[in-house]
Order: structure tokens, then C-alpha cells, then sequence
DNA sequence: GGCGTTTAAATAAGTGTCTTAATGAAATAG
DNA sequence: CTATTTCATTAAGACACTTATTTAAACGCC
């Protein structure tokens, strides 16, 4: 099989899944609007990323940052907007009080399992049309993709 | 086996992947500053897939923003850039002036493949972690999810 | 041939998401 | 108790997009 052409196949199709991945759904807006929350809501990729983290319990912005793979600043800034809409409150560790906690406001947590009910639906839809074997190799794939750019180019 | 956790690792996996797919390799400058090109070339993935559509022929503005995937202003600054570094040239068609062709400059078309090269490298290492089973499988649901998004995500 | 409409590309203006560098405030070490 | 480190934030700036507008050419039609 020609693996040559898969790999421009992908070198084709991962900037284009990139900026769709980049767009913000237009659902989601619905999803809170339905439920009276005074938002006009642009959830970005790297909020629900946060509100996944988040799903395991309260996180410090630092670990968020590096849960979702960005700098500090840029997870203080995405958590900013989650504050701004009412979903996560941020709070002083007791124990140290440099770190912030972050955590859902009480009630949001359902809110935000259907911001991210919106977000899966398209990935939802994808893995459904798959097999459990090319389901598993999809992902197997986007893993070792995603650490080996993570990595950095590797020189030969 | 339980897809709702492969929809959730994906819904984590993409955003990542995206900010690194978008990241600029640091391994295109030094290809081209050792050919002694007057570069200090940030080569981005849109760059890269200008470049890839060209290698079938020239390519109008609006044709290759179609297969690029975005707007006809985002490609003409794709495309500025690529001139500003010397890899491409625009010209008139002859049959239709206000159309603008877009075509390598002459001797660049190895350059641009030794472009590409570098940004197919992780690409390759990472098909080539996969049996050839997974790799269709790989390629079929990134295809996949590439359309699904590319509708809008539709409304059960 | 001239005139309004359509079409291609470029320009302008604006948005969102990231980066690094600098700042502030709390903890830790000596 | 001061010096250093650490966590988060603010500041400044780079990019890659978007839509709306403008310019130029082609087309249709009388």
C-alpha cells in the first residue's frame, strides 16, 4: 500500500481539520440560551478543553495550562472568559495561597456537560461511522500524532 | 468497548493537535537559509498546503483558497507571504485578466518539496508507527471528521 | 459602443488565540 | 529576615483568520 499518499493525505487534511476545530460551534449558544444563562457565549475549543479537565475535579490554573497544553497566561486568559459567563469560579488554595483554584460554579457542572455534549456530537458522529478497530487506530493515530509534534521535529 | 471514552480522549486530543499542527516546524528555515535564500521564513501549514496545491500546476487565487479552505483574503496573504520569500510568483491569465495565477518561481519547485519534506516528517514517523491497517483507519477518520466538521455540526 | 451587473482579487478593519517578558504576591531557604 | 523561587496575572505583540468594501476586468444586452 502506498503509504506516501496517505502522508500527503494527512499533510492535506490536518490544517483544514485544524481550522475547523478552531470555529466555534454554533450550537452551543443555543445550549445556553435555552437555559436563560446570560451568555453570548464564544466556547473555543480550549474552554472545553477546561471544563473537561475540570470534570475530574477543581485544578489550579497551572495544571489547567498544562492539561490543555498552553502557556499560563493564555489558561488565565481562557479561564477569564469561563468566570466572565458564570460557569467556573476561581478560589485561593488554603493551603497556599499563590495558587488559584478553579472550579465550576455550583450548578454549571450540567451546563457544561452539554456545552461539551455539542462539541462531541460532530466526533461522536465520526467514531460512529468507524468500526471498534478503525475507532481504536483513529485514535491510536491522533495520540502518537499529537506526541510526536509535541516532541518537536525529530532530525533524521 | 467503550466509545464515549475515545469521543472524550479525542475531544482533549484535537484541540492539542491543532495548536501543534500550527506551530511553526523550526526545520523550514534551516532548509532554506542553507540554500541561501533571503528568508527568515515562518512557514505556516497553510503555507505549506499552498505549496502542495501548486505542485499539480498553477493554481488561481480563489482556486486555491477553495482548496485550502479559506476565504479569498486569507489566501491572498497566504500567498503575499509566499512571494515575499520568493517561492512564488503571480501572473495574468491571458484569458481572463482579473483572474491571478499562482505558480512557482522557476528553480523553487525543489525548494518547496524540501519544505514539505519537513513538515511530512512527523507526519510519516507517525504513519509509519501503524500497520497498514491502522493507517487507512488513521486517514479514514480524519477524512471523516474533516467532512463531518466541514458540514456544521448538524442538529439531531 | 456604452452601461449595468457579475466576478476575481486585494485592501481595510476587526477578532480571537496564542506567545514572551515583566510584575506582584506568597512561600521557602539559609 | 532577607533573597530566591514559584504561581498567577498583566502587558505587549505576532498571526491567522473573518466580513465588508473597493478596484478592475469581463459579460450581457440594447
Amino acid at each position: 500500500m502506498d503509504r506516501e499518499q496517505l502522508i500527503d493525505e494527512v499533510l492535506m487534511l490536518l490544517p483544514a481539520l485544524m481550522r475547523l476545530v478552531g470555529r466555534p460551534g454554533p450550537v452551543e449558544m443555543g445550549e445556553i440560551a435555552r437555559r436563560g444563562i446570560p451568555v453570548d457565549a464564544h466556547i473555543s475549543p480550549g474552554h472545553v478543553q477546561i471544563l473537561i479537565s475540570l470534570s475530574r475535579g477543581p485544578r489550579s490554573v497551572g495544571q489547567l495550562a498544562e492539561d490543555v497544553g498552553v502557556s499560563p497566561p493564555a489558561a488565565t486568559q481562557l479561564i477569564d472568559k469561563l468566570v466572565e459567563h458564570g460557569m467556573v469560579e476561581r478560589r485561593h488554595d488554603h493551603a497556599d495561597r499563590r495558587v488559584v483554584l478553579v472550579d465550576y460554579v455550583p450548578g454549571m457542572h450540567e451546563v457544561a456537560r452539554r456545552i461539551m455534549e455539542d462539541r462531541r456530537k460532530p466526533i461522536e458522529r465520526t467514531i460512529n461511522s468507524l468500526t471498534d478497530e478503525e475507532a481504536r487506530a483513529f485514535v491510536k493515530g491522533l495520540k502518537l500524532m499529537t506526541e510526536g509534534l509535541g516532541t518537536g521535529p525529530v532530525e533524521s
